[in-house]
Order: C-alpha cells, then sequence, then structure tokens
DNA sequence: TGTCATCCCATTGACACCCATGAAATCCCA
DNA sequence: TGGGATTTCATGGGTGTCAATGGGATGACA
C-alpha cells in the first residue's frame, strides 16, 4: 500500500480532460476500478479523491456496525452521495464533472495534492493560497516518527 | 460486490418511466432478478431500493436471530409488505408505482442517491434540502478508517 | 373495447476508445 | 561522461458506441 505525495499541475483540454499524475495512476493501477473516486470533503473549496478499494472500507467501518443508523446516514449523504465515479480513458485522464468544476473554480489548469491515503484536486492559485496559510500557520513543525519495526528499507 | 455512489438526476417520462442510472445497473446486472427493489424505510420523503438479494440477506439477519420476534415482525409489516419488485424495461427503466409517486412527490424527475449497501429515490428539491440538513449536522465526520487488512490499492 | 403494461425501435448527445504529437526524462553505449 | 536512442508522459483530436429519452406497436386483462 502506498502513499500520495507530491503536487501536480496538469492541463484541462477543452474536452474537460485532465491527466491524472502518473505517480498517482501507478498508486492505483491494482485497483479494482481503474480511475478515480472524487468528492467534497472538509475543505469546501478542494475535491477529495481516492480508490474505489478505500471508498468500500470506508463503507465497511460504518456498516458493519449499524447498516441504518444515524451515523451511516452522515456519511452516506456528505460523502457517498456526493462522490464521482471518474474512470480513466487510455491515457490516465479524467473528466472533472460540472458540479465539481463549480466548487472548485477549476477552469484551464487543476493541481493534484498528495495527502497520504488520499489525494486532493484544486484550482491552482487556491491552492497557492491554502499552502502560505498553512506555512504561515506552521512555521516550527516537528516531525515525529514512531520506531518502526527492524527490517525493510525506509 | 459493489457500492453505490453518486448522485443521478433522471427524467420520468409520460409513461411514468425512469432510467435508473447506468452505474447502479451495472451493480445489479448479477442479480437473479433484473430490476430493483423499492421500499419505504425511515425517511419519510424517500424510497429504498436494493437488490434481491440484499433483502434476502436482511431478512435472514433477523430471522437468523429469531423468526417469530417481534423484531421480524416488524421488519414484515414495515418493509417487505410496502416492498415494490420493479423489473426494468430492455433499457434500463423502471415504472414508479404510484404508491411511491406519492410519498415522494415525485413528478417530473426523480434522483437516485447511492448510499453504499444500498440507493434511494427522491423528489430532486427534497433531495437538496435533506443534503444540507445533513451537511450542517455532521461538518466534522472523519475520513478516519479503522485499522485495514493487509493488502489492497489505496 | 378501453386501459395499462411490455416490447421494440429511433434519436441525440455525451463520452469511451483509438491514434497522433511533442516534450522531457531515462537509458544505453561508446 | 556525453550524446544519441528510447521510453514515458501530458496533451490534442476524430469517431464509434452507449446511455437517456421518446414514442409506436403489441399483448394482457377487465
Amino acid at each position: 500500500m502506498s502513499v500520495y505525495f507530491g503536487t501536480f499541475e496538469n492541463k484541462v483540454d477543452r474536452k474537460g480532460r485532465v491527466s491524472v499524475p502518473a505517480p498517482f495512476r501507478q498508486i492505483l493501477a491494482t485497483s479494482a476500478f481503474q480511475g478515480i473516486i472524487a468528492f467534497r470533503y472538509q475543505a469546501p473549496e478542494a475535491v477529495e479523491a481516492c480508490s474505489l478499494e478505500f471508498m468500500e472500507r470506508l463503507d465497511q467501518s460504518v456498516s458493519d456496525f449499524d447498516l441504518f443508523s444515524e451515523a451511516h446516514d452522515d456519511l452516506a449523504f456528505n460523502i457517498f452521495a456526493e462522490s464521482h465515479q471518474l474512470p480513466f480513458d487510455g491515457e490516465g485522464r479524467v473528466i472533472l464533472p460540472a458540479a465539481l468544476l463549480e466548487i472548485t473554480g477549476i477552469q484551464e489548469h487543476a493541481a493534484f495534492v498528495g495527502k497520504g491515503p488520499t489525494f486532493q484536486i484544486w484550482e491552482p492559485s487556491a491552492l497557492a493560497e491554502r499552502k502560505s496559510e498553512a506555512r504561515q500557520r506552521a512555521p516550527n513543525l516537528t516531525l515525529r516518527l514512531r520506531r518502526n519495526e527492524p527490517g525493510g528499507a525506509s
């Protein structure tokens, strides 16, 4: 299992297609569904994206517990209902639906940002703004790792 | 087994037919019954829908427990008795019975909402309202997953 | 015979698939 | 180590196919 990182800015062509960055595609290569699941989540101007499997696990983490519970209902309406299943074309591109273009403000370019187990899609200038905010708020960020088990490259 | 995602709004023609969204039909393609099971459940303005197989599992999960229990009896009266078996026509459409049109208020358009293991059918504006409620009620929904099993793409 | 549901076919618009191009990164070998 | 060859990637565009929709024809049933 891999981790999404890095920022990539790609062009949206006149058909509305964008290339998903190759490194991200490589992580998704083993997925049953060749494409991404994109949905709105918390950050109002960003689109969250992940694999189908991530979504299925998310579903199971709730519905094993209680299928018709309120918790599941909130999850469903906030995430599943707002999700878009975007298949790759032969070249690894997806087309962003109008709804996602609207909430992000994406027109000519889209920025892909790795965020670990998922990644996000932004309008580039909105992302730049968000990044500088983050820098100001945490200038002295320290990284703390748990010591990992012996064996395996780091 | 797959998960129903996304929201799709389709037109109801003058014969009362609506196309079930193609992605949903694809999930249902392996079902023994080519169509959907529709029933009212909890949400007063929504129709819950699923495959025949899901219905059978729902029954078993209760009747394994206790066939003549009050729980099973309630399930029978509330769900099975009010369920409609809606077959697809050649183009993947179903006809919504008058009873379901009435409780949902559906007239010209019907919105299909993926909710994970099932999906719902709403009158579009009623759905929009329900969604904004959900958004307000769960602003801090986390994407945290439970620790997952090894293997599988993320 | 009238009403209703099912089957079949037509239309249109979106998009999935195919191929082409150029740029950049990588590889390979002298 | 330098430079040509090869591969990968992002991008652009044409076209066939499929989904959503509409409507006519056929059959069941009262």
